[in-house]
DNA sequence: AACCGTCACAACCGCATGCGA
DNA sequence: CTCGCATGCGGTTGTGACGGT
């Protein structure tokens, strides 16, 4: 189901993600934040692009990814968006909370495109019989099929997306949670309890989780200044006009002062703040920070 | 058991877009 | 206005899993 790891001529590393390639990107962007994908996996020991490290990120290793079958519900979603907005992928998986625009692509290509074609064939076939017999009332549909045959209004689906606010993006939905969207209050963000994501690592190593994890936020090769860092941190939550752009030249790792901006995030101290947790109580409670001094226009997560 | 076709999905690629210099 | 860079988005591809013969 994957592909076998092969290099390409830079010697970036392509294919398949291994476990250990994930614990590095988790380490590295639980701990320090995306403040460059292209820069990041030099600092996170990654022979990868950083474009295919934001990808793994964002579709597979990111908090709040929700795994498994689409629901009745969520496929009905899709099909009446995709029927409105053609392939908007990421817009339509902004309605989806947890699923990823690659997921809902996915989905579309393997199962629901082949669905909706033989539903829209078998309409039409009652609909010539029905023609020719001149009948008056057709028989009712539901679930998927409604949707095929009678679709609703528009003015539903247009109410929704109306409703999406500029975090709605897939992408920006992938950063944090989608509390975003509908919070009336900048008070509190709340990562909900779908840690998924470490299911594979945490099967192996229980309880040890966080310390295995330790060696490679040791390791991570030029991490940035610890002090620094902290120094810049707090600043920044004195500044509230300036609180998540801080100047990488005061936290990369090289001090090259045309090095990007850093995006700072919650996730910055991410690990500090829960790994004197226990494994079973972290990733059985809900990830609460307070982000009260983050204006609610300036959530700039991991993108 | 071996082969083959299909399916599901992770990952890659190229273009579009946004933004700062 | 233009250019370059970083990121986002959607299409496509490659590969393992799986079922049928």
């Amino acid at each position: 189901m994957a592909r076998t790891p092969s290099c390409d001529k830079s010697g970036m590393r392509k294919g398949t993600w291994t476990a250990e390639e994930d614990k590095k990107l988790i380490a590295y962007v639980t701990r320090y934040g995306c403040w460059n994908w292209r820069q990041l996996p030099k600092f996170a020991g990654l022979a990868r692009c950083g474009k295919s490290c934001r990808l793994r990120w964002l579709n597979y290793l990111r908090p709040n990814i929700k795994r498994g079958n689409f629901t009745q519900e969520e496929e009905e979603i899709i099909i009446r968006m995709h029927k409105k907005l053609g392939n908007r992928w990421s817009t339509i998986a902004a309605e989806l909370p947890g699923r990823t625009d690659s997921e809902v692509k996915n989905h579309w290509h393997t199962t629901l495109k082949r669905t909706v074609h033989e539903q829209n064939t078998v309409t039409n076939e009652e609909t010539k019989v029905s023609n020719s017999k001149n009948e008056r009332d057709p028989v009712p549909k539901s679930g998927i099929a409604s949707l095929l045959v009678t679709p609703p209004p528009a003015t539903s689906i247009s109410g929704s997306i109306g409703a999406l606010s500029p975090f709605s993006t897939s992408s920006e939905f992938s950063c944090t949670t989608s509390d975003l969207t509908t919070s009336s209050s900048s008070e509190m963000l709340v990562f909900e309890d779908d840690f998924d994501f470490l299911d594979d690592f945490t099967e192996n190593v229980n309880e040890n989780f966080w310390s295995d994890l330790e060696p490679y936020l040791a390791n991570i090769s030029n991490k940035p200044n610890e002090t620094e860092l902290q120094i810049e941190t707090n600043c920044a939550l004195q500044n509230q006009d300036n609180i998540q752009i801080l100047d990488a030249c005061e936290l990369s790792p090289n001090q090259s002062s045309s090095e990007n901006l850093i995006l700072e995030s919650d996730f910055g101290c991410f690990l500090d703040e829960n790994t004197d947790r226990t494994l079973d109580n972290f990733w059985g409670q809900p990830y609460v920070t307070d982000m009260s001094f983050v204006r609610e226009s300036e959530y700039i997560f991991m993108m």
